[in-house]
DNA sequence: CGTCAGATTGATCTGTGTCAAACCCAGTGG
DNA sequence: CCACTGGGTTTGACACAGATCAATCTGACG
């Protein structure tokens, strides 16, 4: 029972969405969350998986999700990280087609499922979330071609700095300078994309620059602007 | 004067829109097309830069175009290209920032100039329009997707094959299989995420194992289906 | 013809990937 | 309480794809 109440009801995850859009009138709202389900999720879980046809998409209510494609040899290239209020699985309903990504959590979880239907049906009748849905596509669209560029023209280590001020960005840091996020070693390689091992080495090198420090999992920065040098 | 007339008219823009997307309402393609001007443009020319504020975005209406980033050290990366009925920098429009890519004609382009302002209205107002720029950019975005993967997974043969299809599906082929459209070695490997020497030397491989032929910038596939395996 | 951008080839260097081995540490169960 | 286990991490040795630099070649075009 303590979980069930625990977890937050639809009118908090209609809050959580209306932090980033404030200006959605709350009977476009309505439409958009008709049906709409909030689970937990335990740490690793598989919320979906690429290539497959989902019915419904996605808003974090609490947590930390990677959004990644599976290689031909099994290798998972992250995409982007989902973080509080972030929502995902649209692209595949709207397009109606298969999803081309695989979600999974790094933390626990909390989901609010919205029913396809109702996305659509939001988007259909209400400009208010239809804007509020272009937004979200162009603005993905806009860091998936920055990403493009720098995968492919920088070097590693540049792009493991940009990762980890990325990651600071968008989940914070403990007052120590610590990253609230923890990931795998392979996680990380696998955002960066690159090996672990290879991954490994360049954390070694930025801990003797006295860059980051980095026992197990956890990542501090210590020099934010040598970082952002480095992420050039 | 000759240039003039034959330049299309903007109903012949729109119908090269609806071509896409048959079901558009005209008096919401009207509000789109408001103010809209056509204008030829030779090989090579930019269209936009990046990093600049644009006050409208374009329709490709005949020839085509790359879209790229610039990296730190001038070098290009495409990210795609664009084709016949494609529409570009709606994003810099639609988010309010500035462009974040640059555009370049690759031939002798015709282009449809559509106002910011008129593809803001016709988002705001008509449902139609609206869903179409949804479908586009959520499009564009499970492209980019695959591309990240690809280009942080796949070797650099394997995305040399994959773009020669691409280019090959997007523009056609002559009878003999030659690719219609024709590139610069440098900007196939700006495309591919390689050196020009590097492309180069595999468009030789792919010479001597018979898949392709090349004279100049005629690149000719001969064998479509080794070019899907190596692309795999 | 001369010129110049683009294409090609060669030689060399290096960043990353790969494979293998060892290590650390938290949790499990005897 | 401690050996055992196994996932994650680290280090080393090595191979190779691809970058870089330099030189030459080609062909279109004025």
């Amino acid at each position: 029972m303590k979980e069930a109440v625990s977890l937050p009801d639809i009118f908090q995850c209609t809050g959580k969405f209306k932090q980033r859009f404030k200006h959605l009138p709350d009977d476009e709202l309505d439409i958009l969350f008709e049906g709409a389900t909030v689970k937990e999720y335990g740490k690793g879980e598989l919320i979906y998986m690429e290539n497959t046809r989902v019915k419904g998409c996605f808003l974090l209510y609490s947590g930390a999700v990677k959004i990644f494609q599976t290689g031909s040899e099994g290798k998972e290239q992250i995409i982007r990280l989902g973080k509080e209020g972030d929502i995902f699985g649209f692209r595949s309903i709207i397009r109606e087609e298969p999803t081309c990504t695989s979600v999974k959590t790094l933390t626990d979880c909390i989901l609010c499922r919205i029913p396809g239907r109702s996305l659509l049906q939001a988007i259909a009748l209400g400009s208010a979330i239809a804007r509020a849905m272009i937004q979200i596509a162009c603005q993905e669209l806009g860091e998936a071609n920055r990403y493009i560029k720098d995968i492919a023209q920088k070097s590693v280590k540049a792009r493991l700095a940009e990762i980890l001020l990325q990651i600071a960005a968008d989940f914070g840091l403990e007052e120590d300078g610590t990253l609230t996020l923890s990931m795998t070693r392979e996680d990380i390689g696998n955002f960066v994309g690159t090996a672990t091992e290879t991954l490994i080495r360049l954390l070694s090198d930025l801990k003797n620059e006295r860059i980051i420090e980095a026992k197990g999992r956890r990542i501090r920065l210590l020099n934010i602007e040598k970082l952002r040098t480095l992420s050039e």
